[in-house]
DNA sequence: GTAGGTGCAAAGCTTTTGCAGCGGG
DNA sequence: CCCGCTGCAAAAGCTTTGCACCTAC
């Protein structure tokens, strides 16, 4: 395990943005500039970003268009609803988003140094959390992990 | 394992307030009433506050007295510095605190429906992380396990 | 043409910061 | 008597909501 190389593996409609459009069409949703866009951006990233980041790139215009703020959270929100992005907390009141994919579950790493979000995947943790969902009344649609503490680069 | 029983088991001079009002006297840290107060009453309970409800709980002055709440959030954070505190981010820019106990350590379901915590405990997962720490690069410093879900009463 | 999507601006929420006054040592 | 702790109030930050306009269908 270790550092996700996810590499995008987007081959002939089975990527993510697809089926995202598609889920979002049968969901009864028309289809809209930015949603596109945002979809499009989240598609191509290994991992959460901010909405700020969204934001940020959007408007760079490396493929996107100028998303506002609102739409950006109204997007996501919709989104989230529909279990096609997962929200991850990564604490002091900050938030960021990823698309959600069937394959390459996994959690993060919070550097509290340098901010920076590292993804990791550990089928064994997740075998102990099924596990334990199993035996708990409480019905667990999501989970989250999150480790805190300070990267390679910030340790050195 | 299933949710705590912790029961407050503070037998002389072995409860979590004594060793936190002692490690900020050995920080330099002075007393003051407001500090005391919100000490006493992270003590007392079985699971994780807002600041919100620690203000509330404060004021309607059964044991404590009010607490302004830029208090409240600047001893959080010296409390949290010292690791005598815990912080659980349980989702939209809510936080919630805790005594960081030695014995007992655990972790929280949040019902998104009613916003219930529930905390839990499971060796099992506790050992897979810490196994998943020691394989990584990342210095782990703290962990956190939320699962979100609707809890038993929310179900029904 | 109509229902929904989008942008802009303003409001809402928790959390943080500044400053003056009180209180512990 | 000094330094730090507190409270009050204002600011900051992320997120949400309201409203008018535009667009997909």
């Amino acid at each position: 395990m270790g550092p996700i190389a996810h590499d995008h593996g987007c081959a002939a409609g089975a990527c993510w943005a697809q089926r995202a459009t598609e889920a979002l069409g049968a969901a009864g949703y028309r289809r809209g500039g930015a949603r596109a866009s945002l979809i499009a951006l989240l598609d191509e990233q290994r991992c959460a970003l901010s909405a700020a980041e969204i934001e940020e790139t959007l408007g760079a215009a490396d493929g996107g268009r100028p998303v506002a703020r609102a739409s950006i959270y109204r997007i996501l929100e919709e989104l989230e609803g529909l279990k096609l992005v997962t929200r991850v907390e990564v604490g002091h009141g900050l938030a960021r988003f990823e698309a959600h994919r069937s394959e390459g579950h996994h959690h993060h790493m919070v550097c509290d140094a340098c901010g920076d979000v590292i993804p990791f995947e550990d089928p064994d943790l997740e075998r102990s959390i099924q596990r334990l969902a199993q035996r708990l009344t409480f019905a667990v649609a999501e989970h989250d992990v999150v480790l805190h503490g300070s990267c390679a680069a910030c340790s050195a």
